[in-house]
DNA sequence: CGCGACGTTGATTTGCCTCAACGATTGTGG
DNA sequence: CCACAATCGTTGAGGCAAATCAACGTCGCG
């Protein structure tokens, strides 16, 4: 059973049984409700957290007050303030939950004792830590080649699983536009 | 000498005399002129590069033929068109030398057999890549949060040592603006 | 039902782009 | 070493995509 949950977080990894019950030991379950946040901007971060269920968001709130969503999470994804989590800084980011979650937690110090105790580990972590390079780099592209409407388009062909959870308002803030000329995009396409 | 150049380029890394013959087996020099491109979209990429010295950068060319860089290297910076590189597909960047440019080739097959030989060569890319991570999150909150002109101004703060080396329209494919906005910024700037 | 949150629509503004022309600087061949 | 061309940078006029500001529907829920 325990078996099956570590090899779906870590997939295309096998471990022997050993190394299930020491991963098992640096992992904790949590819970938390639709709207509360696990972080807020100017914690200390020492944690990233595997999605069971449910759906979150991190933003970053700029000086107008103005919110910018960087990522988004469903089940199976991970998630935190990567930036301040792997440089041991203070957030910038919070992280909030659009439906009610379940995580894992696992701390930063853990993870770089697992690296030591089971390197496939540190194999894993670098290869999603190039898929979310790439997904980045995507977005940055998009940004500087792409009007407000081609990424919407996008948007929702590549997370249409995201796009059921999660208000209009959530995409524009993710988009860098406003709800109004979000509201107007979708009846140009509808439109049509 | 070349145990130099290995701790020159492994920083906060210390090696055995065996681990630095092993790197320095797949290592290949090369260099490059001025105008002259290491890797054009649609090639398959099979290496990473580091900058002994000299000046590049990787853009992007979108449908409409505009260029849209994407990054900057000079002496003791990494290149590659890294979301090709990791997943082994085809380049959709080019990257073009801005200087003459001297260079380190690293293969994608001989990083793989040394993260195997030498697993801490593995932790030191996992870091790069989490640095070069934080980086691009950066730039996306940028352009989700900042003006061209505050872009601009974080630019020439962030790489000064860059800045002295490119052309302004480098600079605005870098920052997603025509050249006349730059040139209107940087009067706006010295106007005060 | 009534209130707050969410989404839409219209009018106006604005930041940056486009197109066009023209200086300034750099590179090159005679 | 100059002359000329090419490249690069600047300036102006006009246009457009998206922002702003304001008002008004609509939906879900105590």
């Amino acid at each position: 059973m325990e078996n099956l949950i570590i090899s779906l977080i870590f997939k295309d990894v096998s471990f022997s049984k050993e190394e299930i019950n020491l991963i098992l030991n640096k992992l904790e379950s949590v819970s938390f409700k639709k709207g509360e946040t696990l972080l807020k901007a100017n914690q200390t971060v020492t944690n990233q957290y595997y999605v069971k269920n449910g759906c979150l968001r991190t933003y970053f709130m700029d000086k107008s007050g103005k919110e910018h969503t960087i990522q988004f999470a469903i089940k199976d994804w991970w998630i935190s303030d990567y930036t301040a989590f792997f440089s041991s800084k203070k957030a910038i980011m919070t992280i909030e939950c659009i439906q009610d979650t379940e995580l894992y937690i696992i701390s930063r110090k853990n993870m770089e004792k697992l690296y030591l105790e089971i390197p496939k580990l540190e194999t894993f972590f670098r290869k999603k830590m190039e898929k979310s390079f790439a997904s980045f780099q995507k977005r940055i592209i998009a940004s500087l080649s792409e009007s407000a409407k081609e990424r919407y388009i996008s948007f929702i062909k590549t997370y249409p699983n995201i796009e059921q959870l999660i208000k209009n308002y959530h995409i524009a803030s993710y988009l860098g536009i406003t709800t109004e000329s979000l509201s107007r995009i979708r009846k140009e396409i509808t439109e049509n």
